[in-house]
DNA sequence: CGCTTCCGTTCCGTAAACGGAACAGTCGGG
DNA sequence: CCCGACTGTTCCGTTTACGGAACGGAAGCG
């Protein structure tokens, strides 16, 4: 993740609304030389910059962010997992990956904590999983639900890879 | 946005990982003092910060800040469902929502064309869906499916809002 | 040509984010 | 008990991001 990246990002969206650097400055209520260093990527912005220029902007934070830095959470060699949505309510927090696996490859996952549970259903290829010692399959369309406080496998049954959408959910303890 | 919010965000993450507040920072390589003032909010992390923590805690900063407004949004009369992701494969094309249902109404959609199918992971509440002569039910952490070329229904059952994932396959044809 | 009015960059004093070290509190063993 | 290893917070000197002011350049106009 480079400063740089934010910075084109930035001077792009201000471009594209055709406003000079310093109007932006100024409706955003931050220094026309924070603005230059930040668009330069020769400053390292704080979150409370960061966020008065997207506002300004009128865009979401992701915006700035470069598609291969919101790229995955590579569980592995066979597994490679994006991040969609952080949920949380009362009784737990959720979250919801959409996640690959590359066929010919078994996946090993640790434990987690107790009371963790995973949800995963299948778009495409066929998916065995859940517990290390038990796993379980599922076609496309089909649905798997285990607990994970053991250790698990991942694996592609198959040619095919399997794309799949993945829920962990963590109970508030 | 509150800078408080973010922290919160950010120790939930960790500690649904299990790991100290310590570990991580060493993980990250930022000071201990930088870490425990982001997350108790008092500080106004720099973007540099903000990304060694999420890349050693492996989410996207989508995860920290809350809901970007640009998002395609579908609004009912009882449910408010996000695109989250499309895409296709060589059998069908899939769209993954995220899908909130209000209590106390029932809502109609018309039937989808023939061979669609959709897939529901129910994350809180209790949903009652599916073919609106026979629909289906289900807890939080339940998974309903049903062929689309009906006519439907969406409902909560009981007061709580009702969180769940919306996976809609359409086959090619 | 001056003069004005923008543009974006650079300079600079101040405020604050940074990491390291010191701190109190907690747990598990000997 | 005491000890060591750990937790998370606070203190503090250094580094640096901040905004205001000064700067050089480019138009537009008389």
């Amino acid at each position: 993740m480079d400063p740089a990246v934010v910075g084109r990002r930035v001077r792009a969206l201000r471009e594209e609304r055709g406003i000079s650097l310093s109007t932006l400055a100024r409706l955003a209520g931050v220094g026309k030389a924070t603005l230059s260093g930040l668009e330069h990527g020769t400053r390292n912005p704080t979150l409370e910059t960061l966020w008065a220029v997207t506002a300004q902007l009128g865009v979401p934070f992701t915006a700035l962010l470069a598609e291969p830095t919101a790229e995955p959470t590579v569980h592995g060699t066979a597994v490679t997992a994006t991040l969609l949505e952080v949920f949380t309510d009362t009784d737990a927090t959720y979250e919801l990956y959409r996640m690959r696996v590359a066929p010919g490859v078994v996946q090993l996952s640790p434990a987690h904590a107790p009371g963790v549970t995973e949800h995963v259903t299948v778009f495409a290829g066929v998916l065995r999983a859940g517990p290390a010692d038990a796993p379980l399959t599922a076609p496309a369309g089909g649905h798997l639900r285990w607990v994970s406080d053991v250790p698990h496998s991942y694996a592609a049954v198959g040619e095919e890879e399997v794309a799949a959408s993945l829920l962990l959910r963590y109970p508030r303890h």
